[in-house]
DNA sequence: ACTGTATATACTTTATATAGTATATATTTT
DNA sequence: AAAATATATACTATATAAAGTATATACAGT
Protein backbone atom coordinates (compact mmCIF):
# COMPACT_ATOMS: atom_id res chain seq x y z
CA UNK A 1 0.00 0.00 0.00
CA UNK A 2 1.59 3.46 -0.94
CA UNK A 3 2.12 5.84 1.78
CA UNK A 4 0.31 8.53 0.15
CA UNK A 5 -3.35 6.37 0.60
CA UNK A 6 -2.77 6.02 3.72
CA UNK A 7 -2.74 9.43 4.26
CA UNK A 8 -5.23 10.61 2.14
CA UNK A 9 -7.28 8.07 4.22
CA UNK A 10 -6.14 9.25 7.50
CA UNK A 11 -6.73 13.26 6.24
CA UNK A 12 -10.16 13.13 7.22
CA UNK A 13 -10.91 13.06 10.57
CA UNK A 14 -13.72 10.55 10.35
CA UNK A 15 -11.54 7.76 9.29
CA UNK A 16 -8.84 8.88 11.65
CA UNK A 17 -11.08 8.49 14.65
CA UNK A 18 -12.34 5.27 12.99
CA UNK A 19 -8.88 3.70 13.08
CA UNK A 20 -8.31 4.92 16.28
CA UNK A 21 -10.97 2.91 17.30
CA UNK A 22 -10.26 -0.10 16.09
CA UNK A 23 -6.39 0.02 16.73
CA UNK A 24 -7.88 -0.77 19.79
CA UNK A 25 -10.32 -3.85 18.96
CA UNK A 26 -13.27 -4.53 16.84
CA UNK A 27 -16.34 -2.93 16.45
CA UNK A 28 -19.72 -3.42 15.14
CA UNK A 29 -20.95 -0.40 12.39
CA UNK A 30 -23.79 0.81 14.62
CA UNK A 31 -21.55 1.40 17.91
CA UNK A 32 -19.20 3.26 15.89
CA UNK A 33 -22.06 4.93 14.59
CA UNK A 34 -23.28 5.74 17.90
CA UNK A 35 -19.53 7.17 18.85
CA UNK A 36 -18.65 9.39 16.27
CA UNK A 37 -22.21 10.14 16.07
CA UNK A 38 -22.61 10.08 12.07
CA UNK A 39 -25.52 9.13 9.76
CA UNK A 40 -25.33 5.46 8.89
CA UNK A 41 -24.71 6.01 4.96
CA UNK A 42 -21.86 7.87 5.80
CA UNK A 43 -19.76 5.84 8.44
CA UNK A 44 -20.68 2.32 5.80
CA UNK A 45 -19.31 4.21 2.71
CA UNK A 46 -16.13 5.23 5.05
CA UNK A 47 -15.71 1.66 6.54
CA UNK A 48 -15.84 -0.28 2.78
CA UNK A 49 -13.60 2.72 1.31
CA UNK A 50 -11.19 1.68 3.95
CA UNK A 51 -11.76 -2.26 3.41
CA UNK A 52 -11.13 -2.11 -0.15
CA UNK A 53 -7.64 0.12 0.25
CA UNK A 54 -6.70 -3.05 2.59
CA UNK A 55 -6.58 -1.19 5.83
CA UNK A 56 -9.94 -3.39 7.75
CA UNK A 57 -11.56 -6.69 7.32
CA UNK A 58 -15.59 -7.54 8.28
CA UNK A 59 -17.44 -10.29 8.97
CA UNK A 60 -21.18 -10.91 9.76
CA UNK A 61 -21.99 -11.92 12.92
CA UNK A 62 -26.27 -12.08 12.80
CA UNK A 63 -27.06 -8.83 11.53
CA UNK A 64 -23.75 -7.33 12.77
CA UNK A 65 -21.16 -6.67 10.73
CA UNK A 66 -17.88 -6.15 12.68
CA UNK A 67 -14.82 -4.61 11.45
CA UNK A 68 -11.47 -4.79 12.46
CA UNK A 69 -8.38 -3.48 11.39
CA UNK A 70 -6.36 -5.75 8.71
CA UNK A 71 -3.21 -7.80 10.75
CA UNK A 72 -0.41 -6.95 11.21
CA UNK A 73 -1.51 -3.01 10.90
CA UNK A 74 0.43 -0.58 8.53
CA UNK A 75 2.95 0.62 10.17
CA UNK A 76 2.21 4.27 9.17
CA UNK A 77 -1.19 3.96 10.83
CA UNK A 78 -0.05 2.89 14.39
CA UNK A 79 3.15 5.74 13.88
CA UNK A 80 0.79 8.13 13.72
CA UNK A 81 -2.11 7.00 16.34
CA UNK A 82 0.89 6.81 18.37
CA UNK A 83 1.82 10.45 17.37
CA UNK A 84 -1.32 11.77 17.60
CA UNK A 85 -1.95 10.42 21.43
CA UNK A 86 0.67 11.81 22.96
CA UNK A 87 0.70 15.23 20.98
CA UNK A 88 -1.54 18.01 22.75
CA UNK A 89 -4.04 19.20 19.60
CA UNK A 90 -7.95 19.36 19.12
CA UNK A 91 -7.90 16.17 17.36
CA UNK A 92 -6.16 14.34 19.71
CA UNK A 93 -8.51 15.33 22.18
CA UNK A 94 -11.13 13.85 20.14
CA UNK A 95 -9.23 10.77 20.08
CA UNK A 96 -9.21 10.06 23.32
CA UNK A 97 -12.75 11.26 24.07
CA UNK A 98 -13.85 8.54 21.27
CA UNK A 99 -12.13 5.80 23.35
CA UNK A 100 -13.45 6.87 26.46
CA UNK A 101 -16.80 7.10 25.10
CA UNK A 102 -16.47 3.64 23.62
CA UNK A 103 -15.10 1.68 26.83
CA UNK A 104 -18.51 3.43 28.80
CA UNK A 105 -20.48 1.99 25.43
CA UNK A 106 -19.40 -1.62 25.37
CA UNK A 107 -19.48 -1.69 29.36
CA UNK A 108 -23.37 -0.62 29.09
CA UNK A 109 -24.51 -3.11 25.95
CA UNK A 110 -22.55 -6.08 27.35
CA UNK A 111 -25.59 -5.81 30.56
CA UNK A 112 -28.12 -5.73 27.71
CA UNK A 113 -28.90 -9.88 26.43
CA UNK A 114 -28.02 -9.77 22.88
CA UNK A 115 -27.03 -6.02 22.19
CA UNK A 116 -23.46 -6.54 21.67
CA UNK A 117 -21.69 -9.04 19.64
CA UNK A 118 -19.30 -11.94 21.38
CA UNK A 119 -15.93 -10.69 20.09
CA UNK A 120 -16.42 -7.34 20.85
CA UNK A 121 -17.75 -7.36 24.25
CA UNK A 122 -14.21 -9.45 25.03
CA UNK A 123 -12.69 -6.24 24.33
CA UNK A 124 -13.30 -3.55 27.24
CA UNK A 125 -10.40 -1.93 27.95
CA UNK A 126 -8.84 0.30 25.66
CA UNK A 127 -4.92 0.89 25.38
CA UNK B 1 -2.08 23.92 12.42
CA UNK B 2 -4.95 20.80 11.89
CA UNK B 3 -3.90 16.88 11.82
CA UNK B 4 -5.89 16.96 8.65
CA UNK B 5 -4.26 19.62 7.00
CA UNK B 6 -1.18 17.85 7.01
CA UNK B 7 -2.24 14.87 6.25
CA UNK B 8 -3.76 16.33 3.32
CA UNK B 9 -0.51 17.87 2.03
CA UNK B 10 1.23 14.74 2.31
CA UNK B 11 -1.22 12.83 0.55
CA UNK B 12 0.91 14.10 -2.55
CA UNK B 13 4.07 12.39 -3.41
CA UNK B 14 5.17 15.66 -4.86
CA UNK B 15 4.50 17.68 -1.61
CA UNK B 16 5.94 15.41 0.32
CA UNK B 17 8.89 14.92 -1.70
CA UNK B 18 9.47 18.75 -1.46
CA UNK B 19 9.22 18.68 2.61
CA UNK B 20 11.78 15.89 2.39
CA UNK B 21 14.39 18.21 0.20
CA UNK B 22 13.47 21.07 2.32
CA UNK B 23 13.77 19.14 5.89
CA UNK B 24 17.64 19.03 4.99
CA UNK B 25 17.71 22.88 4.03
CA UNK B 26 17.19 25.84 2.30
CA UNK B 27 16.44 25.84 -1.79
CA UNK B 28 15.19 27.94 -4.81
CA UNK B 29 12.60 27.13 -6.47
CA UNK B 30 13.86 26.38 -10.20
CA UNK B 31 16.73 23.89 -7.94
CA UNK B 32 13.37 21.73 -6.88
CA UNK B 33 12.24 21.49 -9.96
CA UNK B 34 15.50 20.16 -11.18
CA UNK B 35 15.28 17.36 -8.56
CA UNK B 36 11.74 16.37 -8.64
CA UNK B 37 11.61 17.25 -12.56
CA UNK B 38 8.08 18.97 -12.68
CA UNK B 39 6.51 21.89 -14.75
CA UNK B 40 7.35 25.33 -13.20
CA UNK B 41 3.70 26.36 -12.44
CA UNK B 42 3.00 23.31 -10.56
CA UNK B 43 6.02 23.50 -8.63
CA UNK B 44 5.06 27.07 -7.99
CA UNK B 45 1.96 26.72 -6.81
CA UNK B 46 2.17 23.64 -4.30
CA UNK B 47 5.18 26.09 -2.91
CA UNK B 48 2.59 28.46 -2.66
CA UNK B 49 -0.08 26.58 -1.25
CA UNK B 50 2.03 24.69 1.17
CA UNK B 51 3.38 28.40 1.94
CA UNK B 52 -0.10 29.62 3.08
CA UNK B 53 -0.85 26.36 5.47
CA UNK B 54 2.06 27.90 7.29
CA UNK B 55 4.54 24.79 6.59
CA UNK B 56 6.79 27.10 4.64
CA UNK B 57 8.48 30.67 4.52
CA UNK B 58 10.44 32.23 1.35
CA UNK B 59 12.42 35.01 0.53
CA UNK B 60 14.20 36.62 -2.05
CA UNK B 61 17.65 36.48 -3.56
CA UNK B 62 18.09 38.20 -6.37
CA UNK B 63 15.74 36.49 -8.79
CA UNK B 64 15.88 33.50 -6.83
CA UNK B 65 13.06 32.69 -4.42
CA UNK B 66 14.55 30.51 -1.18
CA UNK B 67 12.15 28.36 0.21
CA UNK B 68 12.71 26.74 3.99
CA UNK B 69 10.91 25.01 6.40
CA UNK B 70 8.84 27.29 9.02
CA UNK B 71 11.36 26.68 12.41
CA UNK B 72 10.06 24.85 14.31
CA UNK B 73 9.09 22.40 11.75
CA UNK B 74 5.58 20.70 12.79
CA UNK B 75 6.21 17.60 15.04
CA UNK B 76 3.73 15.67 12.46
CA UNK B 77 6.06 16.30 9.70
CA UNK B 78 8.71 15.28 11.15
CA UNK B 79 7.52 11.86 13.17
CA UNK B 80 6.31 10.98 9.35
CA UNK B 81 10.02 12.00 7.13
CA UNK B 82 11.78 10.31 9.65
CA UNK B 83 9.42 6.74 9.37
CA UNK B 84 9.44 6.78 6.21
CA UNK B 85 13.18 6.95 5.65
CA UNK B 86 13.40 4.28 7.73
CA UNK B 87 10.66 2.34 5.84
CA UNK B 88 11.11 0.59 2.77
CA UNK B 89 8.93 1.31 0.13
CA UNK B 90 8.83 2.52 -3.46
CA UNK B 91 7.89 6.24 -2.27
CA UNK B 92 11.12 6.15 0.58
CA UNK B 93 13.25 5.25 -2.33
CA UNK B 94 12.18 8.42 -4.14
CA UNK B 95 12.97 10.26 -0.94
CA UNK B 96 16.55 8.65 -0.67
CA UNK B 97 17.03 9.59 -4.35
CA UNK B 98 16.02 12.86 -4.17
CA UNK B 99 18.39 13.39 -1.38
CA UNK B 100 21.49 12.50 -3.28
CA UNK B 101 20.30 14.05 -6.30
CA UNK B 102 20.26 17.33 -4.01
CA UNK B 103 24.03 16.83 -3.11
CA UNK B 104 25.04 16.42 -6.66
CA UNK B 105 22.92 19.31 -7.55
CA UNK B 106 24.56 21.39 -4.93
CA UNK B 107 27.82 20.67 -5.46
CA UNK B 108 27.41 21.09 -9.33
CA UNK B 109 26.24 24.55 -8.90
CA UNK B 110 28.32 25.80 -6.10
CA UNK B 111 31.43 25.42 -8.51
CA UNK B 112 29.47 27.66 -11.19
CA UNK B 113 30.05 31.10 -10.49
CA UNK B 114 26.74 32.90 -9.34
CA UNK B 115 24.30 29.80 -10.00
CA UNK B 116 23.39 29.17 -6.91
CA UNK B 117 22.39 31.53 -3.85
CA UNK B 118 24.74 31.36 -0.81
CA UNK B 119 22.26 29.98 1.48
CA UNK B 120 21.95 26.71 -0.60
CA UNK B 121 25.41 26.56 -1.14
CA UNK B 122 26.38 26.58 2.63
CA UNK B 123 24.09 23.37 3.06
CA UNK B 124 25.68 20.65 0.91
CA UNK B 125 25.48 17.44 3.11
CA UNK B 126 22.05 15.96 3.71
CA UNK B 127 20.90 13.73 6.63
C1' DA C 1 15.35 51.21 -21.96
C1' DC C 2 15.76 46.17 -23.42
C1' DT C 3 16.52 41.29 -22.84
C1' DG C 4 16.70 37.27 -20.17
C1' DT C 5 15.84 34.58 -16.12
C1' DA C 6 13.15 33.17 -12.13
C1' DT C 7 8.86 33.00 -10.14
C1' DA C 8 3.88 33.97 -9.38
C1' DT C 9 -0.94 34.56 -10.58
C1' DA C 10 -5.40 34.38 -13.19
C1' DC C 11 -8.32 31.79 -15.62
C1' DT C 12 -10.19 27.64 -17.56
C1' DT C 13 -10.79 22.80 -17.77
C1' DT C 14 -10.94 18.39 -15.81
C1' DA C 15 -10.77 15.05 -12.30
C1' DT C 16 -11.84 13.48 -7.58
C1' DA C 17 -14.10 13.35 -3.36
C1' DT C 18 -18.03 14.16 -0.38
C1' DA C 19 -22.91 14.31 0.97
C1' DG C 20 -27.68 13.17 0.57
C1' DT C 21 -31.66 10.57 -0.63
C1' DA C 22 -33.68 6.61 -1.72
C1' DT C 23 -33.56 1.75 -2.17
C1' DA C 24 -31.69 -2.94 -1.67
C1' DT C 25 -29.85 -6.94 0.88
C1' DA C 26 -29.09 -10.08 4.78
C1' DT C 27 -30.49 -11.80 8.91
C1' DT C 28 -33.37 -12.49 12.97
C1' DT C 29 -37.74 -12.45 15.31
C1' DT C 30 -42.58 -13.05 15.43
C1' DA D 1 -44.19 -15.14 5.32
C1' DA D 2 -44.20 -10.53 7.43
C1' DA D 3 -41.91 -7.16 10.21
C1' DA D 4 -37.83 -5.33 12.27
C1' DT D 5 -32.94 -4.45 12.53
C1' DA D 6 -28.37 -3.71 10.68
C1' DT D 7 -25.83 -2.69 6.83
C1' DA D 8 -24.72 -1.79 1.89
C1' DT D 9 -25.33 0.12 -2.68
C1' DA D 10 -26.96 3.10 -6.57
C1' DC D 11 -27.74 7.39 -8.07
C1' DT D 12 -27.54 12.27 -7.98
C1' DA D 13 -25.87 16.68 -6.53
C1' DT D 14 -22.23 19.47 -4.90
C1' DA D 15 -17.91 20.76 -3.40
C1' DT D 16 -12.75 20.51 -3.73
C1' DA D 17 -8.59 19.80 -5.80
C1' DA D 18 -5.44 19.26 -9.77
C1' DA D 19 -3.62 20.35 -14.33
C1' DG D 20 -2.79 23.33 -18.19
C1' DT D 21 -2.22 27.54 -20.67
C1' DA D 22 -1.35 32.03 -20.87
C1' DT D 23 0.14 36.17 -18.77
C1' DA D 24 2.22 39.05 -15.16
C1' DT D 25 5.82 40.52 -11.92
C1' DA D 26 10.50 41.17 -10.13
C1' DC D 27 15.04 41.50 -10.64
C1' DA D 28 19.77 41.38 -13.14
C1' DG D 29 22.78 42.25 -16.81
C1' DT D 30 23.71 44.77 -21.09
Amino acid sequence: MEASEIYKCIADPQRLRILNLLKVGPLCVCHMQEILEVPQVKMSKQLSSMKQLGLLKAHREGTWMIYKLVDPVEGLITANLCYLREAACAECNQLQRDLTKREKLILKVTKIENDCPQEVCQQITCC
